[in-house]
DNA sequence: TGTACATCAGTGAACGCGCGTTCACTGATGTAC
DNA sequence: TGTACATCAGTGAACGCGCGTTCACTGATGTAC
């Protein structure tokens, strides 16, 4: 193995996009092994955390032998960010792109926030406990990417359209402008990462997606709304 | 070692308790070795995580040998134990006893728990992170903890007296008793566990404990006091 | 068309390493005389 | 008081195990003739 292809399987992507070859077996360039095993990693991840798991783990999940996994990836490092690129990071951004159209309508902002993040759980039911694991534990391995890739874009731009609207009036001028995205999220994507808990600890298999948002929604609008006359 | 005492150091603890032994050096018995050993076992789990902390770890820490911490608590799961009993569940337990006095003042109560939280956080620094990994992540160590222990006392005490309040026509009748209660813990606990992150984010070395409590204190009075009219 | 072979996708078995745990042993210390 | 010794707190070195990774090898397959 020379110092410029990582790992046979790169190594012969390479040569097939580059050297005439002549005879023998061609490369397998097979996309479907490649991406079940990106999905049995996945899946692994989200169930037992990135770091717990083992490429045996993985292995096993997708019927491979682990020498396989590094025939591919290389190895456990390079698989984490295959992994990551094209699986995970393709949900986030998918939610972005639907709050941007809310321009400076910051009820839209906000009710298309509470509701992308209600959607993307119900398509992803994987990517609550991911994201408590991998990025907001220290040490995740997923954080370098909120800061690198995914912070400027999302929570930065909405937390600049909470500052602008509350210099216009808009908005309750007791709260902080940053402090309200932490908020948002610790309204939404918390409580869907904690639903395992809260669902046992109350019994309440009754309160399903809809009923979630529904009271997120009538909390943001008008708080508890508690009785001053006792 | 027999079936009934687990380890030499319980053995030893054991004996000095129950028989009059005639002759030789006496038990340790040591309270402040032991307690040193539990606070860098507490160390090591908060910054780390208790399954990626390894008895080495510990034991450099608090500088002794791997085998000492055999000697003393067992094995791992054992000295996990431990610490959890001794260290962690009396931070959790001194947050319940202010709250039952709140009565039936449910503006009290609130307050007191959004107070109470940045109390022992700022007490108790390493606790959010613990929290997060230990009982938010599927798998934590520390999950049964809160069915068993925790849910039924402070949750579940606090979910009911919303749901008493609500049905007095004390609190905003479109918000859910359970899910306030979660709501709750994701405008203080999961701000306080993210806190690295969004400061990182923001740039918001400014906002002290005291900014996030009036902050979040005004999004529960009032919401976000939306203009209706555009 | 049929055959020999060059090529590489994929594998079985083993590598060194750090883990939790074990145990024969050391030496400090209180007791008995 | 001084001495011999019984006792146990604490240790160094090694155990088996699963980890990520490696590599010589196999055999399926397309190519050249």
């Amino acid at each position: 193995m020379d110092k410029n292809s990582a790992h046979p399987g790169q190594a012969a992507l390479a040569r097939k996009a580059a050297a005439p070859r002549k005879r023998g077996r061609p490369i397998a360039d097979s996309p479907d092994l490649r991406d079940s095993m990106l999905d049995a990693a996945l899946a692994c991840f989200s169930r037992k955390g990135i770091a717990a798991t083992s490429l045996r783990d993985i292995a096993a999940e997708a019927s491979v032998t682990p020498a396989l996994l590094h025939y591919y990836f290389g190895d456990k490092e390079q698989l984490q960010g295959q992994v990551i690129a094209q699986k995970i990071l393709p949900v986030f951004t998918a939610l972005r792109e639907p709050l941007v159209e809310a321009g400076d309508d910051v009820a839209a902002l906000i009710a298309g926030f509470v509701s992308g993040i209600g959607r993307i759980v119900a398509e992803h039911p994987w990517l609550p406990a991911l994201w408590v694991r991998e990025v907001l534990c220290e040490g995740g391995a997923m954080r370098d990417l909120l800061f690198d890739r995914l912070g400027p874009q999302l929570p930065q731009m909405m937390a600049a359209r909470f500052a602008e609207a509350q210099a216009k009036g808009r908005i309750n001028p007791d709260l902080d402008p940053r402090l309200l995205m932490v908020s948002l999220v610790g309204l939404t994507l918390f409580p869907a990462a904690g639903a395992p808990i809260w669902r046992r600890l109350f019994n309440a298999e009754d309160l399903d997606f809809d009923a979630v948002r529904l009271h997120t929604l009538a909390l943001l609008d008008r708080g508890l709304e508690l009785d001053r006359e006792p």
